[in-house]
DNA sequence: CGCTAATTGTTAGTGCACTAACCATTAGGA
DNA sequence: TCCTAATGGTTAGTGCACTAACAATTAGCG
């Protein structure tokens, strides 16, 4: 078969095999994190400020690749269910402190043992975790070359 | 630092990684799939179709790994984009036959140039690609062994 | 044959995720 | 000082993606 027409095979295409880990993964954290009463994306949200509040909503963008947009209405959600606090921040009245509160702080005890479920669920090393973190952070600064975006 | 606290890092969150980087590739590919006037989704449904046509929902469904009911209205979409038809099958009523129309059938031409595009664009050789399907396709798969699902 | 169970799609409801447009506030220069 | 530009966030609108509940059809067994 000519290249060209293999290389539009479902199967060799990166873009599908990322997308469907991408959904499986999460898809398994899913019962995992039922038990902390969080969406993926929010617990993405609260590894962010567990290592550092409070937080803007620009902040929390730049640290997690989302748009302010993406995270405007799910940080509403997660302070009506009492994981987080949204006050104007006191020096700029333009920036949102998003901060913990108690209930979300103490949801990272519970937390600690996601990582080591999922580990064991996906069957990987720490090793392996790392090594296919390198793999996607290559693939994410591709990304966000500008010379890969300019060209259209 | 504890190594189980080191675990909560998120710099060290396969999923982290991963939903970035898929979210980070699928964006990539915009502008390129903008030229086919398809969405990335409906690219992984034209590629399945052009490999093998008609097709049902449910077969449709186990090659993308995709919900019928994520299918559904994305098939409604791509036929009042005249790029597909929808018509039960002739020996099954409930089965819907979904099929090729001649504009979604030479759309193929101009997506041979996708694959070259991308694998530019996020500088990877063909071999990168596979290898990196080959490690995407072990998550899937360790997702998918009951073992890791029945737990809970 | 007739009835139950399995198969196949669709609908409803929730939650991301993005772009574009918008509003408010602050900063910085003429 | 004033006023324009930049910054920070929200809203509106579109399109996945999933679960749960449903409707319609077919298959298969007593």
């Amino acid at each position: 078969m000519d290249p060209v027409d293999d290389d539009l095979l479902l199967e060799h295409q990166l873009c599908f095999a990322l997308s469907v880990a991408s959904r499986s993964v999460v898809g398994a954290y899913r019962p995992v994190l039922e038990d902390l009463g969080v969406t993926h994306p929010q617990y993405l949200v609260l590894l962010a400020l567990w290592e550092q509040s409070p937080r803007t909503v620009r902040n929390l963008s730049d640290a997690l690749l989302m748009e302010p947009a993406t995270l405007s209405p799910m940080l509403k959600r997660m302070e009506s269910a009492g994981l987080i606090s949204r006050n104007r921040a006191p020096d700029n009245d333009r920036a949102l402190a998003v901060d913990l509160t108690e209930r979300g702080r103490s949801l990272r005890r519970k937390a600690l043992a996601v990582p080591g479920a999922m580990m064991e669920r996906l069957k990987l090393s720490r090793e392996e975790v790392l090594e296919l973190n390198a793999a996607m952070q290559r693939l994410i600064e591709a990304t966000q070359d500008p010379a890969a975006n300019d060209a259209n």
